[in-house]
DNA sequence: TTACAAATAGCACGATCGTTCGTATCTTAT
DNA sequence: ATAAGATACGAACGATCGTGCTATTTGTAA
């Protein structure tokens, strides 16, 4: 039932997850988009009953991705520090990958949504939250494992690892340091030696 | 000699400086932002050539009232790690200051210009740049105060405090967190800590 | 006060924005 | 094969965008 719809409307939320890395969220035009894809303005439109929709479902195909590539591939690794190291990895190059030119789209969404009330801000931080919640329960895992100390503050090891992660797509991006990727592994690994058993 | 052009001026470019915290660069309207000011379209654009110009003057605004509240008032205290702590503490009023509701324009403007070639990409990142060596110069001058050891990477350092206030700011603004105050803070101790002498 | 320059307004331009609607063309299940 | 429903198009809407022009107002200096 139904396949073709769905398939183009997954060229769409592809192609408008890559234009929104650029241009971000409200940067996002439905002409445009719709002459990228291949499809009249009203066609494109008919998918999604907004330009709001259209940024949800941009922000839940981003999300899915990032489970996919970062999370779930992290989570293959032994819990405890190697799990968290892949995170990190895979997180550092999850906003260089080429094929999508703007970097990580949650960067430029969370600067661009921190203020606008609505759906898109709403799933946004919901993410994010859940994202913080992750870090923090695989530093617990790694107490557990013993490579961390118990008294390691696991909130705050998910916070200063999150903004890491800020501090190195900023110095890439923006600074174009050529130091960004050294920066961001030294400041990971003072973290983690700050936090070993 | 014409001061009423350069008062008026001064008077859009600090609403314009104000609207583009909560609506990014791009999203400031000449538009919108004449009848905020109370001047006609026309009669605004003649102050700037092109929207691009204005974007830069709000940038350029934005540095200098940057460079007094949170540089030059932390250079008052001595140098070493009073002035850093009194950097650190600046920089983050900076951003929660009511009356500029969006927060800090930087790094909305960090997010938005990164991909996007053009004038006012090329002034921030030359501010942001020169940001990142007066906190590194502040380490140093924190090394030879005997505050630091002598070992200190302060270019890591810099991009560690850096790193810091982005975490901030994103658990503050998009996250909304209670807690976003504290664990910033906790986190610039212990980056400190691991500084000292 | 008069003359000149600076500052602002008015109007229009082509372009593009998100959105709606009616219609046509395809898919798919019967 | 045919009916039904999904999918896409074309045209148009009012609004707003940035940006030119030409007047008109305002301020300033002689």
């Amino acid at each position: 039932m139904s396949t073709k719809g769905a398939e183009t409307r997954e060229r769409i939320v592809d192609r408008a997850f890559r234009l929104a890395t650029r241009d971000g969220l409200d940067g996002l035009s439905i002409g445009s988009l719709a002459s990228e894809v291949g499809l009249s303005k009203s066609g494109l439109f008919a998918h999604f009953g907004s330009k709001e929709d259209l940024q949800v479902a941009v922000l839940r195909a981003a999300a899915e991705r990032f489970e996919q590539v970062v999370i779930k591939q992290a989570f293959r690794a032994p819990r405890g520090l190697p799990r968290i190291r892949r995170l990190f990895e895979n997180w550092c190059r999850w906003g260089s990958d080429p094929g999508v030119p703007g970097g990580c789209l949650f960067v430029a969404a969370a600067a661009e949504l921190d203020d606008k009330e609505g759906r898109p801000r709403d799933y946004l931080s919901g993410v994010q939250i859940q994202l913080t919640e992750t870090l923090a329960k695989s530093a617990r895992l790694a107490i557990e494992a013993g490579h961390f100390r118990a008294d390691v503050d696991c909130d705050q090891f998910a916070f200063e690892m999150f903004a890491i992660i800020f501090g190195y797509y900023h110095s890439k991006r923006l600074l174009r340091s050529p130091h960004a990727d050294a920066r961001a592994e030294r400041a990971f690994e003072r973290l983690v030696e700050t936090s070993k058993a």
